[in-house]
DNA sequence: GACTGGCACTCGCTACAGTCGAGTGCCAGG
DNA sequence: CCTGGCACTCGACTGTAGCGAGTGCCAGTC
């Protein structure tokens, strides 16, 4: 059943007001707060048919309605209004970010910013390795038998680990490693390296083959299979906002969830191009976070992505406020990638 | 005024049974439960004079008493009995720990295995810098005017930092820089760079010297300076254990100070040679976590220390056995840094 | 002198009944 | 199709009463 305008501007209303004083809503403060043009009645009918629809539920008889994950769902797809960020949010922005030195330093500003801005938890993914090119890689001697190995990728990702030869290099030998690695790899996505790796050990001279096997091995498990993705996580006190009222009393579930990585990664890191998404209670794959909701996006220089960021928080969010913050912090962040 | 040894074991008796019911015990419960060999009128005289002595409280007329953190503190320094870690323990801590393959890689499943263990919140201190010694300074050429600086420390830390030069150097001119810097500051402990520092850009030739200048200046300001020291969180999900009774309602200050790295870095950081600390209740210096208590200790290869670890829970907390465990954490992590 | 049993007392907790009022659904009339 | 009116529901709050765990004190005993 369709339904009409009015409908929904009851729908909007309730779940403005229900967002800003996180009580159930009854029809006669509804007409009071908004312009409606109807009567208290009018309305009730208004709100029996969208509970029938499941947009707005009654926590119990006599008590006034609250939206369901179902009306939050309309609400963010067709009325909510973009609100547009304040001059304040949009300085606010600014300062914060400016005078980053690092990507580590970025990344722990924007979370921090984040969570800030919209009062909720925020999460940042580090730039993708698999969406990172190699900028240069490099071979530090600890001694004859131990490698450093630091690859710096174009995204300002450093990472390193220590490798284990098989039998001792000297420096020499490990010039020419390195030598070999970069050629073959600066440049390249991490992605597409596995291929390139196995070359590079064919290409290695006979008594550095197996060196450059240990070597091509370590970077592929560690760089591109293992903990290849990094997160940030910020805000987790704002979880305790509103007393107990959201998440049904028990933060345990969800602090529980904010602590697995993967995670994190899958609620912000699955990014398609630049789309902002919304997940709302139900809709999120966790049971853990079934009554929290999940605003995130892609961020990265230009139009490509390279990593996600967003927030949580309850269902009861602010959502065009959270949407615009969040839509605007990766931009920013994504410029400030793309100067360095 | 001197308390008699029975009066004594009635405290003792008071924080185990308060600490496993974490419900306030009475003189009744007391006698059936632990072997006193008196009555419960004869306890109640010795609850009245530890209470007059501050050691426990009523939290109502007609309840039964609860430690105080003075209690706890005298329970801590005079009465507990060391418990010796499970056997299963002390697999699961090997268990845990063997197969790391970085530092990140100890650290992360450190601080996981403590919040396990203690089922607390852990935290653990990446090796302080300060701390730490100076492997190898390597400096890669991103384009002719920066440089990423990276730092190898004895410890395993590894830190990089962008420079951006102020003229234009060539290869030829970096090989130098890191040559001079590597023949400099190697094997130095990095709290004692400075001076070095300074006489490494007074021995640069003068068309390296301004290069050598902002490098350096970089150096001291990150490594030595900033964000230097690093921490690991995990197992703030168990602040929720034990409802809201513990923490006095509110989860609020204690999340919001253990997202301050700084809070949590004075927490585990301050560490004396090898001693185990406990902080309880009041005896912290954050408002925030006066209703928490800290057992924190330093590791490091033998008996050196290069960091801090420790838990925080709740005063209400089983000090003998978390104390044992975050000692014996400690000194795996120890040994299993002094083999790489 | 130290310990014990007995006793009166305190006071938080739970259960229950009663009242209040916000909010609803329904209906008849405009 | 909207509105005002009305009866009804039910959670929130209040006040009362009884229960029981636990205490402090005291007189008596070893």
């Amino acid at each position: 059943m369709a339904l009409d305008d009015r409908k929904l501007d009851v729908l909007r209303a309730i779940v403005e007001d229900y967002v800003a004083t996180q009580e159930p809503v009854g029809s006669k403060a509804l007409v009071e707060r908004h312009a409606l043009g109807v009567s208290p009645a009018t309305v009730r009918n208004d709100m029996a048919v969208l509970e029938e629809e499941g947009y707005i539920r009654q926590p119990h008889t006599s008590a006034g309605r609250v939206p369901t994950d179902r009306g939050y769902r309309l609400f963010v797809d067709r009325l909510s209004r973009i609100k547009p960020l304040s001059p304040a949010e949009r300085r606010a922005i600014e300062r914060f970010l400016v005078g980053a030195v690092d990507l580590d330093d970025v990344v722990h500003r924007t979370v921090r910013l984040l969570a800030q801005l919209t009062r909720q938890v925020a999460v940042v993914q580090y730039p993708s390795l698999a969406r990172s090119s190699v900028r240069h890689l490099e071979l530090v001697p600890i001694s004859t038998t131990r490698l450093m190995v630091v690859m710096i990728a174009d995204t300002g990702r450093v990472e390193q680990r220590l490798v284990e030869l098989p039998s001792p290099v000297e420096p020499a030998g490990v010039t020419t490693l390195r030598q070999l690695a970069n050629e073959k790899l600066v440049g390249t996505r991490l992605s597409d390296t596995p291929p390139l790796v196995q070359a590079l050990v064919e290409e290695s001279s006979a008594e550095l083959r197996p060196a450059m096997a240990t070597l091509s091995t370590v970077l592929l498990e560690t760089l591109v299979e293992r903990h290849e993705e990094r997160v940030a996580l910020a805000g987790t006190a704002n979880l305790t906002r509103g007393g107990l009222l959201d998440f049904q009393g028990s933060l345990r579930p969800i602090l529980e969830a904010l602590e697995e990585e993967v995670i994190l990664l899958k609620l912000i890191g699955e990014v398609e191009p630049s789309r902002l998404r919304v997940r709302i209670g139900d809709e999120n794959e966790f049971d853990n976070l079934r009554s929290t909701s999940v605003v995130s996006t892609g961020y990265g220089p230009g139009v490509t992505v390279v990593g996600g960021l967003g927030v949580l928080g309850p269902t009861r969010m602010d959502y065009p406020g959270t949407i615009a913050t969040v839509r605007a912090v990766a931009r920013y962040v994504g410029d400030l990638l793309a100067q360095s």
